[in-house]
DNA sequence: CCACAATACTTGTCTTGACAACTGTTGTGA
DNA sequence: TCACAACAGTTGTCAAGACAAGTATTGTGG
């Protein structure tokens, strides 16, 4: 699908070494940028030889969750700290595909219910080894102490972020 | 502009403490999706208020660095690692805004100049100062320590796939 | 009962990124 | 010199995210 999504500016090797950047702040944004951006690929490059994103990988897991039962359009787009815009076009997209289905209650008829077919449960069931294999790949070189720190620096880098910007860290919902 | 951009999924407070992730793995890659998600919506907050983008801003400040010289188009796109048509169609609109210019060389057909107008100058200036106490609100809260820490674990962690998914660590060009 | 708010989506439009394919222009070898 | 590759951009198309505005449908107060 896409190799590598946005792309993190200068950090060439120059500026004679040391100040390379405007400040350590910038440093560390952009190698989290760069992480991220190497990191994603990773995934990407799995998802798309199944023409999938990892956004709708996420969705297909959460309906599978829930299978054989479904879910509204809007509480699975909440799960995915998606827009409302943007769950009902990648439903769309998925259905096209017959990977999911929808249904319009007919107690509620605001609702409309949505379920993962059998088609999209056997995708899943294609992707699952290799999705544990890629993470494996992806950051298994780490010790157990550097993930650990890692985790804990990340954490801390966004803490006093958290509340206003990224607000999608507190939902009240059931576990996946 | 936008206030978050892409969204990890799940990470909520369930699944009983322990085993809420599939694996480590995919532990510290969530992490690492919603800290620098929350990091650039700090950064997208600042530059949503003079409606342009991070990477616009980029563009704008790469420019600054050569000004009052002027650079093709796609050696511009390289040091932004944006693909050919992206960079067309950026710098398509920071033109109508007046912040940019073209010229068609007149030695070489092919290649298009760009350079930074006036009022794209003034943007940067206006903008300037306030980037660099972002910066410092966006990590500034991070001791030294834990600075020097978070980027080396960061380096670590993309080190195995720099080369293949994510080649733009390599260009060979001078410093902005 | 009925206007009106709230809910649950849906549609429209813009920006951005990905890829393929196309237009000019220049360099190169036969 | 003339075909043809290489180069520099541009255009087209699709996916996706952002926001505003619209459509049904349901709940609720007067």
């Amino acid at each position: 699908m896409k190799s590598r999504s946005s792309k993190p500016p200068g950090l060439r090797e120059s500026r004679t070494a040391a100040n390379r950047f405007d400040s350590v702040e910038q440093e560390i944004f952009l190698n989290l940028w760069r992480t991220y951006d190497c990191l994603k690929a990773v995934e990407e490059r799995l998802f798309a030889q199944h023409q999938i994103s990892a956004q709708q990988y996420n969705a297909l897991r959460l309906l599978r969750s829930v299978s054989p039962a479904s879910m509204p359009t809007l509480a699975l787009g909440r799960r995915l700290i998606s827009r409302g815009p943007d769950t009902t076009r990648m439903l769309d997209r998925l259905e096209r595909r017959d990977l999911i289905r929808r249904d319009r209650k007919s107690d509620n008829r605001r609702v409309v219910q949505v379920f993962i077919t059998s088609p999209g449960l056997m995708l899943l069931a294609q992707l699952d080894t290799a999705v544990r294999d890629m993470h494996q790949l992806q950051l298994g070189h780490l010790s157990e102490n550097q993930q650990r720190q890692l985790i804990r620096l990340l954490k801390t880098a966004r803490k006093p972020h958290e509340d206003d910007s990224c607000d999608w860290l507190d939902a009240k919902d059931e576990p996946a």
